[in-house]
DNA sequence: AGCACGCCGACT
DNA sequence: GTCGGCGTGCTC
């Protein structure tokens, strides 16, 4: 008998993060099981939490009584909680936020549990009291069901498939609002009565804005009504204030591309090079055999028809499969050619989603209705039951790494996963990372190599540009001479143009001309960015925001400038040297209204323009055949940040952006104009040699004892007082130095990049390693030491095992 | 996290 | 004598 459960609890502290047991009363034995949530007396109040096991005894006396559960079938089933386990060891986090991660948001916000009747046909049966609540609406709410029929009853029913639970969420805290001005009344017609009895004439503005609504009798945004007349903030409200529009917030809904159709697509034949590499896919898929492959593919070389032909292998044997793709990439272009292979049995997870969008596209999962799910980093928690594959495409970019708790990377979690499913990892990558790249050189990995392009198109030819040779004979534009012919050999040609300004790590900002001064946080050690829509200088950490100073607040000179990312100023050039160029520019300014991502690279496929110009997020995926021509504005900026992967991440941006030239019929031609033309990571991308780099990079890294040659973790050390924070940092270290082997290295305490964010110091600890078996007890206790302190006085450690970033 | 318990100073 | 400050410890 399973009398008693053990239960995690959502309190997450150091102190609730075990289980804790509680009875299951009789007449939930049949209902509960592992891996529901449920709600639990805990102290004086009720809260959540998982089943994560069963027992017959408990030490503990005076067990309570779970409340209720909160699910009619697991949500997480007993994979799930394992991976909670790992996850909570590996990235030292509370089990209670594991099993959170895993799960779509929805399931955590506040919520209303309602019923609906699946199988209508079977109406007749229902008691009464639900037969008459179900005649007038078609979903009840579960507390107004409770009160006709026994709670057992209705949990059993919707096991047998009579109901469906739906959980709607209630507060909608994390959604985004948008506040609209409503007319007051039902129709134009009384908004005119009304606006006549006033006792005084609407002033000029007024009456304009007015007219606005009559012409359009519905909510707008502000931001519609100054596309139209300028200014319109106060009018507005004067209006409110008259009583003729109010105002209103409405929930902001995504345009849902997902009804669409998709034309089907077949299988392709396979080029040499990718028949080569699938097979070792195919039999791993055949055998049931788990392992890792690292497919490193250049562009344009058909990775993603690999993937898909090894997904159908999977889908034939009746497994499922998992594909994972930079949030930024995935883009309408990349969900179609799934959906246009695989049709409704892909599911799509992406940020875009609202709540309930995803807790749907989760729940298809769940209940087996799709088989294939393409999704960001958390789409790694799919609960598949019978996975055969797991793919992470673009393999090295660093969103695969959460940068908040827990701090797991899906690559790990994939490779556990695929150990418990005896499936197949493929790590796709035309610049693998090199963690990657080294594990696949010791042959923990299988690697996989495509080197050329389909359809015998050629790697487009890469040509650097010297800037300073530039400027030293009189040319002080932003273009060399040799991109500015080939630009004008393009547009003469119809043929399509990408220009990067390479810009990682910059925002607009403020900054005097005469004193240098660049305007900061006053909370945090940063320069605040620069916002045109409200002419507002704005801080991306703690949220500060404040008017832009017309004059240097340190020098009072008014020579305070605007520095935009660039793309602003290009386009204003391009339109002096090019006036005859249509130019889609694409940065945060224009990309940051949800959709106009896609929506200006659809124009820009359509032909709509002929120079496509952007920051580094148009250097993925992009894939349109007449683009013919690659410029990067500057290629050094992203070498000079202060990060052992600096290198790394600039070739692997140049050799992605190259990669967006000549990918079909039209050969493609790349210039990279630089100030450094003679650093390896810019030499070796002109001739995409990933191998030369990877094996130059690897003598950095070894030199720099850097991954992959050690492992690092990072402990981040915050609070309101320097002193303080140093001291704290200064025991952990040392504390560390005693305990861990003498080959690991302990750099620190320093002061972080960033040294202050949100008015506390922040100190950090860098461990290097290459096998510590003492280092995880050595951090829970050192966790568990400075637990007071961080309550009583406000003080955060972290811990990252592998961080992705050392800001 | 929340809340009770408990031990010291200032008050009707 | 009592009210209330918050430091300490527990929650099945």
């Amino acid at each position: 008998m399973r009398r008693i459960a053990s239960v995690i609890v959502d309190v997450p502290t150091l102190q609730t993060n075990r289980p804790f047991d509680y009875i299951i009363p009789v007449d939930l034995i049949e209902h509960i099981e592992v891996g529901m949530r449920v709600v639990v007396p805990f102290g004086n109040r009720h809260i959540q939490g998982f089943i994560v096991d069963f027992k017959e005894q408990s030490d503990v006396k005076n067990l309570k009584e779970i409340i209720e559960p909160m699910d009619v079938t697991p949500v997480l089933n007993k994979e799930l909680l394992h991976l909670g386990d790992f996850l909570s060891e590996k990235t030292l986090c509370f089990k209670i936020a594991a099993y959170q991660v895993m799960l779509p948001p929805a399931l955590k916000a506040k919520y209303d549990k309602y019923l609906t009747l699946v199988q209508q046909e079977k109406s007749n049966e229902l008691p009464d009291g639900l037969k008459k609540l179900f005649f007038y609406q078609n979903r009840v709410n579960w507390k107004d069901a409770e009160k006709f029929a026994p709670t057992s009853y209705l949990y059993r029913k919707a096991r047998e498939g009579l109901f469906e639970v739906i959980y709607e969420v209630k507060s909608q805290g994390n959604k985004k609002k948008v506040l609209y001005y409503v007319p007051t009344t039902e129709n134009v017609t009384e908004f005119q009565t009304k606006k006549d009895q006033l006792p005084k004439p609407l002033s000029p503005k007024q009456e304009e804005i007015y007219q606005f609504f009559v012409n359009e009798f519905k909510p707008h945004t502000v931001k519609q009504v100054e596309e139209q007349i300028s200014n319109a903030r106060a009018p507005l409200n004067a209006l409110v204030d008259r009583g003729l529009l109010k105002k209103e917030e409405y929930e902001q809904y995504r345009d849902p591309y997902v009804n669409r159709e998709f034309e089907r697509t077949q299988p392709l034949p396979l080029t040499d090079d990718q028949q080569k590499a699938i097979s070792p896919i195919l039999q791993a898929i055949e055998e049931n055999q788990d392992g890792v492959f690292l497919l490193n593919g250049v562009t344009g070389s058909g990775k993603t028809e690999v993937y898909l032909q090894s997904i159908q292998e999977v889908l034939n044997k009746g497994k499922e499969a998992i594909v994972l793709v930079p949030e930024i990439s995935l883009t309408p272009q990349m969900v179609n050619r799934f959906k246009s292979r695989f049709g409704d049995l892909v599911a799509v997870l992406h940020s875009g989603l609202s709540l309930g969008e995803k807790y749907d596209e989760w729940r298809k999962i769940q209940r087996k209705e799709v088989k294939v799910v393409v999704g960001a980093r958390s789409a790694i928690f799919a609960p598949f039951e019978n996975l055969g594959i797991i793919i992470i495409d673009e393999e090295h970019e660093n969103s695969y790494k959460q940068e908040d708790v827990p701090r797991y990377h899906a690559r790990d979690v994939a490779i556990e996963r695929s150990k418990i499913h005896n499936c197949p990892v493929v790590l796709g990558s035309a610049t693998p990372s090199l963690e990657s790249f080294a594990r696949a050189q010791k042959g923990v990995y299988h690697l996989l190599t495509m080197d050329k392009r389909m359809n015998q198109v050629n790697l487009p030819t890469v040509e650097i540009v010297d800037m300073r040779e530039e400027l030293k004979s009189g040319n002080r534009s932003m273009f060399s001479e040799q991109l500015f012919e080939k630009m004008q050999d393009r547009i003469a040609k119809k043929e399509q143009i990408v220009l990067m300004l390479n810009r990682r790590g910059y925002s607009a900002f403020v900054m005097c001309r005469d004193c240098g001064l660049v305007v900061k946080c006053p909370n945090c050690d940063i320069s605040l960015t620069y916002h045109k829509v409200t002419d507002q200088l704005k801080c991306h950490y703690c949220g500060f925001e404040t008017i832009t100073p017309k004059v240097c607040p340190e020098c009072n000179s008014n020579h305070i400038r605007y520095f935009g990312t660039g793309t602003q100023k290009v386009e204003e050039e391009l339109g002096k040297v090019l006036p005859e160029a249509r130019v889609i520019r694409m940065d945060v300014d224009t990309t940051s209204r949800k959709g106009s991502h896609e929506k200006l690279l659809a124009a820009f496929g359509e032909g709509k323009a002929d120079i496509l110009l952007g920051t580094q997020m148009i250097a993925k995926g992009l894939d349109f055949p007449n683009i013919t021509l690659v410029g990067v504005l500057s290629a050094d900026s992203s070498l000079h940040i202060p990060d052992f992967r600096s290198s790394e991440k600039t070739f692997q941006l140049l050799t992605q952006v190259s990669g967006r030239a000549g990918r079909h019929k039209l050969p493609g031609e790349v210039v990279i104009q630089t100030y450094t033309p003679e650093h390896y990571s810019v030499q070796f991308a002109k001739n995409h040699d990933y191998l030369q780099f990877y094996q130059y990079e690897m003598m950095m890294r070894k030199r720099g004892q850097y991954p992959p040659f050690y492992y690092l973790t990072l402990i981040h050390i915050n609070h309101e007082n320097v002193q303080y924070v140093y001291s704290v940092a200064e025991k952990i270290a040392s504390f560390l130095r005693s305990q861990l082997s003498p080959t690991t290295h302990i750099l620190g305490p320093a002061a972080s990049p960033i040294v202050k964010i949100k008015n506390k110091y922040r100190y950090q600890v860098l461990i290097k390693y290459k096998q510590d078996p003492n280092l995880p007890t050595a951090l829970k206790k050192i966790i568990h030491h400075f637990h007071r302190d961080q309550i009583k006085h406000g003080l955060t450690i972290s811990v990252d095992m592998d961080p992705y970033s050392l800001m």
